[in-house]
DNA sequence: CGTAACTTTGAGACGTATCAATTCTTGTGG
DNA sequence: CCACAAGAATTGATACGTCTCAAAGTTACG
């Protein structure tokens, strides 16, 4: 089985052949199948299972009481996507998937064991909820100091990143199925001026974005108009070098 | 010793004699003191101690290539600084003093050893883990949903419950050293703007702010005006009513 | 008691929202 | 396999919130 939750932390640290059985074994147990537009967790649920995106897209999101929608995080396969629900009675915030997706579930207790060993897997679960809340101040960075272009070219840049870091692929091409309305939610934008922003991004011969595939034709100034620096993901083995990693996503994220 | 930690902490779970005194001795170590506007720790600094927030106040920031400033978090005594601290290779942005602060330090080794426990300490402190990415999300509603009226009374009124859950006022009045300076880099706004805000929740009766004091004048209306709801504070006991706890905060959280 | 930091005020410019209408895609059932 | 429906992308004209930049007040503090 293809393991990108296993994938996604060995981008902080090694494991042993007996480590990566036991993150196998931990998410084969029991799976669950989303459609898109379908909850994986609402809005003040509570639930004794942690679930870790296989496959798919999904979002953090919370509607707010005027019936707006903002969308908070973006979760790839390898994501894990309600942590807290294993120490906090409910959610404070929805995650939804935004295509058919697959999720693997951790019972709470299992999650516990997991946290309270003094190893590597520990450490890498750490290591996640700690780039979580970094990626989060990154996008109060955007949204506070940045301009919707610079928002947008950030967000796209990112989702580039962590596709490749996560093995998704190879190329500077993307599954790309999250609306302008999506984007919008996610910006703090209005879906017309996301609209208008991409076509300037395409104009300029920055991306190519059509039937659900986004392509970074120039990611160097792509990046550069973003103000794009990847320490917030704190890809360690990545700036490392460690070959195996650094392969995948190496050039994207090298320091200027 | 007043220990803000382990009040802060109390807020989620009732701590024993022994894990009291565990606490103490813990923050009692070995202590900092800091003037106004100084680092506790840098960007991309690295360091052996995580810093617990004593006495003072301070912020998260980060200074962006054109030497813009963006507050991502204001921390009041009893807040953890740098947790990331004990697992990342180094910080992805500052933390700052804003005034005169103290803190208390604590080795990564014995971080480690108070997380792996299966103790109310450990689980305690991954609650205030997943409580800060609560707030920072809810910043992000803030940044990309609410005008610049909503953003600071809902700014004001967080920091109203913070001082009271943290027992540093029992009154609706909180020593608020924040410049608007301060407060535009944090809500994203121009000082110009700020103050305008203000004087309009001045004259609307809504708050006094002068000599460093800052009073809600009507809790409510500044509530609903923020659309403020405390679940993203995960305050458990309290809104399980424990006596001890309810009586400091209960009258700013309540469900409407 | 002077000076630096902070707050306040003003007028004009600019980025982004609004809202409505149109065109293009995509998936679906006949 | 085509036609249609529903969703998504695009376009335009106008309105408004917030920024910009500059200058004048005010406060705090050494």
């Amino acid at each position: 089985m293809r393991n990108p939750w296993a994938t996604k932390m060995e981008q902080f640290t090694a494991f042993t052949a007996d480590e990566r059985t036991r993150l196998d074994t931990v998410l084969a147990s029991r799976q669950q199948a989303f459609q898109a537009q379908e909850d994986i967790i609402a809005d003040g649920a509570h639930s004794d299972y942690c679930h870790v995106l296989l496959t798919g897209l999904a979002c953090r999101y919370k509607i707010l009481p005027d019936g707006e929608r903002q969308i908070m995080a973006f979760l790839v396969p390898g994501d894990l996507c309600d942590a807290e629900i294993f120490i906090l009675k409910k959610m404070d915030h929805a995650v939804g998937t935004l295509t058919a997706s697959t999720t693997a579930m951790i019972h709470s207790s299992e999650m516990k064991m997991l946290l309270r060993e003094a190893s590597p897997i520990s450490e890498a679960l750490w290591w996640g909820t700690m780039t979580d809340l970094g990626v989060l101040r990154e996008r109060i960075i955007d949204q506070g100091r940045r301009d919707a272009t610079e928002r947008l070219a950030h967000l796209l840049y990112e989702m580039l990143v962590r596709y490749r870091v996560s093995g998704a692929t190879e190329t500077n091409a993307i599954d790309f199925p999250i609306t302008q309305t999506d984007l919008a939610d996610a910006t703090g934008m209005t879906p017309s001026h996301v609209n208008r922003v991409l076509q300037r991004f395409r104009e300029d011969g920055l991306i190519e974005l059509r039937s659900r595939t986004l392509t970074i034709a120039n990611p160097a100034r792509l990046k550069s108009l973003a103000q794009f620096s990847a320490a917030y993901l704190h890809l360690d083995r990545t700036e490392a070098k460690d070959p195996a990693v650094f392969a995948r996503a190496g050039d994207l994220i090298s320091v200027p």
